[in-house]
DNA sequence: CATAGGATCGCCT
DNA sequence: GGCGATCCTATGT
């Protein structure tokens, strides 16, 4: 029997300080939602650290606090989600304590439960990599919308994240920069993106 | 109130 | 791999 089989993740794993650690964690864990009784998951196989008031990339640089950015501000554990381009929905973990505004956005992943499911909210035929692999597309398959924006991550909510399998070793890992950021200066350049190395999920993003 | 720009996607070549 | 769609958010007057 595997020992990691369903392991709910809980908010004292998002409630530590490093952002970018998270990040990598995150990796090969497992994004879970169900609403009206359909289950759908996948394995997080693409994330990016946004690490709060200090990164000029992130949302809350330098303390911004507006009404979308309000949520970034609680206790890690709940969800970030906002809509980008006017109509993509994209999904992030808040992580550290109180008033850190740090966040993980989740790109990619590899599908598992609700198959059917996705695939019709995604009005696609077959699994191919472009039902799950994107920030925006990804939330589409699993039904992730900004009205689930500072829900805690917990099954009573509807979407939480569940450690499945064996922790991704960080040869497994591929890192690199962050994707659509250009206007964050030198931020742009850190090294703040992660995928598994080799994994077919993977947005093709550069 | 007006305006610029965006943590993207999908279609076209 | 290049480009336009599309509309919300943030900011400034």
């Amino acid at each position: 029997m595997n020992k990691y089989r369903n392991q709910v993740v809980t908010n004292d794993f998002f409630r530590r300080d490093d952002v970018v650690q998270i990040a990598r964690e995150l990796l090969g864990k497992v994004l879970c939602t169900r609403f009206d009784g359909v289950l759908t998951s996948g394995r997080i196989v693409e994330t990016e650290a946004y690490n709060g008031v200090f990164d000029q990339a992130c949302h809350a640089y330098g303390g911004r606090r507006t009404n979308r950015t309000d949520v970034m501000y609680q206790p890690g554990g709940v969800a970030y989600v906002y809509l980008c381009y006017g109509i993509h929905h994209l999904f992030n973990v808040i992580t550290n304590i109180e008033d850190i505004p740090d966040a993980v956005l989740i790109r990619a992943v590899e599908p598992l439960d609700g198959m059917d499911a996705m695939l019709q909210r995604r009005e696609m035929q077959r699994p191919e990599r472009r039902l799950t692999a994107g920030p925006g597309v990804m939330s589409r398959a699993l039904s992730i919308t900004t009205n689930l924006n500072g829900r805690p991550l917990t099954p009573e909510s509807g979407i939480w994240i569940e450690q499945r399998f064996p922790p991704v070793v960080e040869k497994e890992i591929e890192t690199g920069t962050r994707v659509g950021i250009g206007y964050a200066g030198e931020d742009a350049q850190l090294p703040w993106r992660f995928c598994i190395k080799g994994n077919k999920w993977v947005s093709p993003a550069k």
